[in-house]
This record gives C-alpha cells, sequence and structure tokens, in this order.
DNA sequence: CTGTCGTGTCATACC
DNA sequence: GGGGTATGACACGAC
C-alpha cells in the first residue's frame, strides 16, 4: 500500500515544494481508506522539476560562486566598475605618432631653403642606401626637422583619450645634432629643443621650412627640379610626364625612383600602424565587454541562488502547515516524528511513515530526521 | 643608463 | 614585369 518515494525524493523531502502548494498536502483519504497511509495520487506539480533542478543544482552553483570568489556584492562591485569604464586598460603607450591631422606634406620647404653647406653624412648605421650617389652627395641642409603629417591621423578619433595629446616628436632622422643644427647658430640645440619641448603651442613655421627629411636633402642635392611632394603623390602618368620634361642623368631617376618608393612606403607604413591600433583598441574594447557581459552574469547567478533560498524557505514552512492538518480516517493528526510526506519522481506527494524505505532510501531520511531533529 | 615609443626604411610577399 | 600596398623587422632619436 506504501507507495515510496523516488531516490531523490528524500533528498528533497524537506525542501520540496512551490510557490503555493497548499492544496495538494491536504489529504483526499481521510475516512476513504482501511489504511493509515495516503496511496491517493495527487496532482503534478507544475514546478516540481524546475524546483528540483534548481535545488540539485544550488549546490553546484553555489560552489561555482565560491571558486569565483564572488559575493553578490563583489560582483554589483564589479560591474559597476566595469561600467565605469575602469575596465579598459588602454595605456599611453598606444599614443598615436602625433596629433597632426593635415595630409602628407613633406615636401615644399626644401625649396624655399638657400642653404649651401655641406654636412659630412647622413649617420644611418644598418642601412644600404638605394641612391649612393645621392647619399655621397648629400648635402647638408642643417637645423631642419621633419614635417610629415600622417596621412591616417585622425586627432578626433582620440578625443577621448587626453593621454594622448601633446606628442610631439622631432625626428632628426640620422643627423648629428651637430650638423642638424650647426647652420643656425639662433638655434642652439638645447634651446631650440626645450622650446619645443615646453611649448604645447607648435613650433613657428619658419622652423618647419627650415626642417627637411633625408630625402629632401638628398633631391637638393642632386638638384632635382620637382618636389619631393610630386615625385611621390602624383600619378603614374603624371609621374612620367614630369620625368619625360626634364633631362634627368640616371643618378637623379634613380634617386627619384627611390624617393618615390620611400614616400610610398612611409605612407603605407603609417597606415598600417593606424590600423594595427585600431585592431588593438577593438580588441581591449572586446575585451571589456565580455568582463562586463560576465560580471552581469555573475550577479544574475547570484539573485537566482538567493531566490531559490527564499523559495525553499517558504516552502518549508508550507511543509509543516500542510503536515499539521493532515488527519488519518480517525480524525488524528500524524505525528511528525512518526511520519513524513514525502515528494515522489512522477509529481505525486505521499504521507508515509518515517523509516519504511527502501534499502537505498534507508539512510538520507534517517539523516533527515536526524538533521529535523536538530 | 636603460627601456619605451614613434617613426623611417628595408625586405619581402602579395595584388 | 613594373608599380603599388601591406607588414614584419630593424635602426634610430626623443623622452
Amino acid at each position: 500500500m506504501l507507495r515510496l518515494s523516488s531516490s531523490n525524493s528524500s533528498s528533497i523531502n524537506s525542501t520540496f515544494g512551490a510557490t503555493n502548494l497548499t492544496g495538494i498536502f491536504i489529504a483526499p483519504h481521510v475516512n476513504s481508506s482501511s489504511t493509515n497511509i495516503t496511496s491517493t495520487p495527487i496532482l503534478p506539480d507544475p514546478f516540481s522539476n524546475l524546483l528540483e533542478e534548481s535545488m540539485l543544482d544550488e549546490i553546484s552553483l553555489l560552489d561555482l560562486a565560491m571558486e569565483e570568489g564572488f559575493s553578490q556584492a563583489q560582483a554589483s562591485q564589479l560591474e559597476e566598475e566595469l561600467d565605469s569604464d575602469s575596465g579598459l586598460s588602454l595605456d599611453s603607450s598606444h599614443s598615436p605618432a602625433s596629433p597632426s591631422s593635415s595630409e602628407t606634406s613633406c615636401s615644399s620647404a626644401a625649396s624655399s631653403s638657400s642653404t649651401s653647406a655641406t654636412f659630412s653624412e647622413e649617420g644611418a648605421v644598418g642601412y644600404s642606401t638605394d641612391s649612393e650617389v645621392a647619399t655621397a652627395e648629400e648635402g647638408a641642409v642643417g637645423g631642419y626637422s621633419k614635417l610629415c603629417r600622417m596621412s591616417y591621423q585622425n586627432p578626433s578619433q582620440f578625443h577621448g583619450l587626453p593621454q594622448l595629446d601633446n606628442i610631439s616628436h622631432n625626428h632628426t632622422y640620422n643627423l648629428p645634432l651637430s650638423s642638424v643644427f650647426a647652420e643656425d647658430p639662433e638655434l642652439p640645440i638645447s634651446s631650440g629643443k626645450k622650446a619645443m619641448k615646453h611649448s604645447k603651442l607648435q613650433p613657428p613655421q619658419d622652423l618647419y621650412d627650415k626642417h627637411s627629411s633625408r630625402d629632401e636633402r638628398r633631391a637638393r642635392s642632386m638638384k632635382i627640379p620637382f618636389s619631393n611632394e610630386k615625385i611621390i603623390n602624383l600619378p603614374v602618368e603624371e609621374f612620367n610626364e614630369l620625368l619625360a620634361k626634364h633631362h634627368l642623368s640616371e643618378g637623379q631617376l634613380a634617386l627619384i625612383r627611390d624617393i618615390r618608393r620611400r614616400g610610398k612606403n612611409k605612407m603605407a607604413a603609417q597606415n598600417c600602424r593606424k590600423r594595427k591600433l585600431d585592431t588593438i583598441i577593438n580588441l581591449e574594447q572586446g575585451v571589456h565587454d565580455l568582463r562586463r557581459n560576465k560580471a552581469r552574469l555573475l550577479k544574475e547567478k547570484m539573485e537566482f541562488i538567493r531566490s531559490i533560498r527564499q523559495m525553499k524557505q517558504k516552502m518549508q514552512s508550507l511543509y509543516q502547515e500542510v503536515f499539521t492538518q493532515l488527519r488519518d480516517e480517525e480524525g488524528r493528526p500524524y505525528p511528525p516524528s512518526e511520519y513524513s510526506l514525502q515528494y515522489s519522481a512522477d509529481g505525486s506527494v505521499l504521507i508515509m511513515p518515517r523509516g519504511v524505505t527502501t534499502a537505498e532510501q534507508h539512510r538520507k531520511p534517517e539523516k533527515k530526521q536526524k538533521d529535523k531533529k536538530k
């Protein structure tokens, strides 16, 4: 006559339930059975499966939470921190080359130079110069610094990164400072550099005019009759026309080709670096988003665990309430020490005498009973 | 003095 | 095949 509970019902004996299952515990067997044990199937509980799984999972959930070392407060805090964007570790090393925005303009100023002094050499150590003639004949125009604007640079992209502002470099490539500045006694090295360094304003235009790249100096020394800007940026057709218009020596032609190649490659390198930087920024943003998402999910998990705990407590009180209202066929209450409600796997709820279990179920109910007595 | 950063250049692969 | 582009590697100056 006894319907034994399923193997896992005993484990949830003290905690099964739903938000409102009072009705299902009303003893349907009062005065209807010759035994004092109910055997009537009870309406399936729509919450049973969900709750069973939840309860069975709770331990592992809690374990997970413990494993991750997170309290709900911590999860909330983490999420807030991530919301405040502090998780994005974009350090200053990702600063753009310079905040300038104009198009490539490495040219022009060279032609205004009238300096005729010479300098010894480029100072390039590891490079094999293509245009050796140019290198050998390279004239010196001291005190020039490069002013090549990056074609890709868009300062608006970095507006949110104040640490990236005010980056200014004075690249006098491969030129010994002595030769760079020797030509202009009005620009002592230290004061000139300090003026650049400590002034957030752009240096005066005439200072820029006196700066040029190595290729510009080479072009001047080889008496190239047009600007490097044209050499580099002219379309092939116009470029060839330009070459045809002038009678140029082999050395001049070789230098011009090198200047064009280097100029193109310079812009390509700048674009390449910009893309690389963008990729890094995007990846960091992705990491930030994923971290924030993880924190949010963790927070949700904690809330679910708390909710499940509250439901269990509620079910416990409902269990007590229902059990105390049950009566046997003679109208007597069931003593809790001798009977308990069992919740079977098929959704039915049975009242069973304690200790009447299968061999497998024997231990846990006893344990539960002990716990109850505590 | 050393490490880092930005940049130009070269070599190479690819289109 | 020449020219352009993309990119890793290297060197160098600035800081």
